[in-house]
DNA sequence: GCCGGGTTTATAATCATTCTCATTCAATAA
DNA sequence: TTATTGAATGAGAATGATTATAAACCCGGC
């Protein structure tokens, strides 16, 4: 998807961002490919139109685009390998921001429903869900925020 | 929670593991402190009984643990950085294995329902849910395992 | 057009994780 | 109990993803 420049400004200034080529040429490589994007898919794409773009300034872009709340992080977790011996049926609550994670019991889930919308072969036997929110401590912390 | 030696050992081949000392350790470490660790952090624990333990033992074990099923990973995701540029509400099924993410639309979550349930303060007003299981290529692939 | 502060670039640094390989150990057979 | 052998371990190097640094650059206001 390509914007105009003037499109591009007014979006970028009403999440408090400057509006820089680069960003622009990043924002719309993310929208116009529908799907979930690793930093080094979307810099292939960018480099397309901008061949002398940083990694660097993709990582950045990303990350104020998703704390600006233009994107979203898909599986916002620790960036760290974590292990759970409790093998009974149980789910997460995950906060975005901290990454916290705690135990949630109950059957919130109506899997029988869910089969029903999800692609045929998708196998939830071994299925956890996870919900994903802003904890009570870090929703204090930036209550003042909007996003 | 200590094991005996021989209460590991019938555990452990029960799963496909040869029974070593280091295994019983780091096992017994994930075990004993419910909650949802990193290595670095049952490291840490191991180290205080086995001082000469390798970071990367650690490592393969937790590994091997969570292939035969004796823990479970939290946030099983690509450990890279994935971004999503659609902000309507959805919700994403995640492959376990391949760590492939598709949407998935409709209303299958009474948040309603999961509000009463969850610790007070957190917040689902962003919230987002992800169901992980395992998707038709992967079950195909590896349809002979029994785990 | 010029200035100043935010942005970009290139590269170095960092962090988590995996690999390599020499050494050691567990499980089986004698 | 001991010997054997393939698997597991330990130490450190290697890799891959991400972040930090610092100099050059550009956007937007004057």
């Amino acid at each position: 998807m390509r914007l105009t420049h003037a499109q591009f400004r007014e979006l970028a200034w009403k999440h408090g961002l400057a509006a820089t080529h680069q960003r622009q040429v990043v924002y719309e490589a993310v929208i116009a490919s529908h799907g979930h994007h690793s930093p080094e898919q979307i810099y292939a794409t960018v480099r397309l139109r901008l061949p002398s773009i940083s990694l660097a300034t993709v990582y950045n872009n990303l990350r104020l685009f998703v704390e600006c709340g233009l994107l979203r992080e898909v599986s916002p977790h620790a960036s760290t390998l974590r292990v759970d011996g409790n093998l009974r049926p149980h789910h997460h609550l995950v906060c975005s921001r901290c990454k916290s994670v705690q135990d949630i019991e109950g059957d919130f889930f109506d899997l029988k429903r869910i089969s029903r919308q999800i692609p045929a072969g998708f196998d939830l036997t071994q299925s956890m869900v996870e919900v994903f929110g802003v904890c009570r401590r870090c929703r204090a912390k930036r209550s003042s925020r909007t996003n």
